[in-house]
DNA sequence: CTGTTAGCGCTTTCAA
DNA sequence: TTGAAAGCGCTAACAG
């Protein structure tokens, strides 16, 4: 059987006490001065019967929940959702908070009745989270709250919000730097050109960023691409058919620029189908440091999307008591695996 | 700037009302008779006024807040747990409640911290998660209280709890019947073996049913095995090192079973390696439909987990009026690809 | 059919 | 240094 909830009101009895004073103490408060012997006896009491406070009586006072909304558009289909999740419930549970989940899927109806449910329970602040790296417009009901978007910018340049994503422009440099301090010069292609998400940033600002990255690097050595492929969806078959474009091509490609690990994952089908061996015949290097990237042999030189990180220091600055507009992009470092080798001399 | 918030006396007010009468008009309530008049200006005035309730209030009165705590053990790694979220937030979604997460890490002191937190917030009941399928003993804490363990059973035989897990023991028959049904005798080899998984509740449920579910498959058609790989961990890599250890046995193997999906991705590598063709050479059949599976050339055939469906069954299972002990299994059903065909005539 | 009143558990004036 | 009392927004007895 459950027993009773104790309250503070037992607390205050069982040290002979007020439920006034039993209150300052366990808040520690300081701006009072309690007598030690108070402080001991309510302390002690407290934890004799286990007391613990009740997060909604006091939030009817105060105003506070001490809980955060995590409003995201879809959480399942990938991994990176789940590090996002996982960087804010660490960053929550350090701070003595606690998070509240919905998913949006994409759909208003579902998102308004997510957003109100979530307001009913006072939350503190709200994360809203979206899985594709874009600007998008947050809900009016929203404005004037604590908010900070996740892999998100705001659309509405007079409304800026913080803001937490990757920094995907350097990750481009990065990634084709890898493929250039290896000696790479002739043969580099690209799997994944997709216009709609280089130009609408609705849509991606990975996209257009790391294309952004990798363009510099390679006007910066005086190096043009070999070839590019289009990729209507950065997936797996179309990473297959993309590389076997460019393999049907004159010259045979040196080394492969995947905008993703996903189309990597696909790049690589091909190329063994082609009789071709990743890192020995041709480099492959990608973005994302999906699961997959670990698993391919060779093993994919990747850059990776910090997404624990992020959605960390995404409590971390809906959390602070200054509001900010800061527009944070988090680093993606360079994982180094075995895909990457100096060009044959075939 | 932000309104104050509407409260239900304001509501009262502008309706000419007592709070009460707002009250009960709000909450639907059909054991006392309400004016159609009182009704509509209720209705009208809560419309015009963008009333909500306040949670936090109200479940002060009716230690009831409509929300659930998901206290699971990790979330980030795999696919599979941001599926059973997404189904529990469905569901909840559809009952008007909402999901309060936490991550324990394998760590019971951020286990005590965690349900702790929930418990201070008035959860109306708890679905505790295991990433595996396994036994496991719910802390003491939590007992007494409505609860359904996800993806786990209870490890206490005085203390059933209502449970929700996979039928592996159905996959596994399904799964080696699938190979039957196409024509498979001679050369059906194992990947995955393991003795700690098989024979330990507490670290895997599911290895042991699918073995079981296997063998009883082959046995019913008088089949035996050809091969077994025991793999200490069920990763990639595992897979590809079992695989190629059968491989180099005298004869050749014609069909796989492997014990889940990164085993299968391991197995393709090394097959592939081989110069082996999965179908047309070897066929390959496995288990848990991560997205791997339909990445995969040719597609990998595979008994899914239905996560997304367990997640959902623990919200109403939770929800429901009525305490059970069910202890419920969740159908896997097999995922038809490429990469099974009748055995080759070479 | 509707209103008055009390009280859920807590924090916070204000007074002693 | 401590306590009494009010009140956060809501629901539920109990009257009327």
């Amino acid at each position: 059987m459950i027993r009773k909830r104790v309250t503070l009101a037992d607390v205050a009895d069982r040290a002979g006490l007020s439920k006034t004073t039993a209150s300052m103490v366990l808040n520690g408060r300081n701006d009072v001065r309690l007598s030690p012997e108070a402080f001991r006896r309510v302390l002690a009491a407290a934890e004799e019967l286990g007391y613990r406070p009740n997060v909604a009586a006091r939030s009817l006072r105060t105003s506070k929940t001490a809980t955060i909304a995590f409003v995201s558009d879809i959480v399942a289909t990938t991994r990176f959702a789940g590090d996002m999740i996982r960087g804010a419930l660490d960053a929550a549970r350090e701070h003595d908070h606690v998070l509240l989940i919905a998913e949006t899927q994409g759909d208003e109806a579902i998102e308004q009745q997510a957003i109100e449910a979530m307001l009913d329970r006072q939350v503190d602040g709200m994360i809203y989270a979206s899985m594709a790296t874009r600007q998008l417009s947050v809900p009016t009901s929203l404005l004037g709250r604590p908010i900070v978007l996740l892999n998100a910018t705001s659309a509405d340049p007079e409304q800026p919000l913080p803001s937490i994503r990757p920094d995907d422009g350097a990750a481009g440099y990065a990634v084709a730097m890898a493929l250039l301090r290896s000696g790479h010069r002739e043969g580099i292609v690209l799997v994944g050109r997709n216009e709609l998400k280089e130009r609408d940033p609705r849509v991606s600002l990975a996209a257009g960023a790391r294309l952004e990255g990798i363009t510099r690097a390679l006007a910066e050595h005086g190096v043009a691409l070999a070839g590019e492929a289009f990729c209507e969806e950065w997936q797996p078959e179309e990473g297959y058919a993309g590389m076997r474009r460019l393999l049907s091509g004159q010259s045979r490609p040196r080394a492969v620029i995947c905008l993703n690990d996903r189309l990597a994952f696909g790049a690589y089908q091909a190329l063994t189908e082609a009789g071709l061996h990743v890192a020995d015949d041709v480099s492959v290097v990608s973005f994302d440091d999906d699961a997959l990237a670990s698993w391919l042999r060779p093993g994919l030189s990747t850059a990776a999307l910090p997404h624990e990180q992020m959605g960390r220091a995404a409590v971390e600055l809906l959390i602070q008591p200054d509001q900010t507009t800061e527009q944070r992009l988090t680093p993606m470092p360079l994982i180094t695996r075995a895909s990457i080798a100096a060009p044959s001399t075939d």
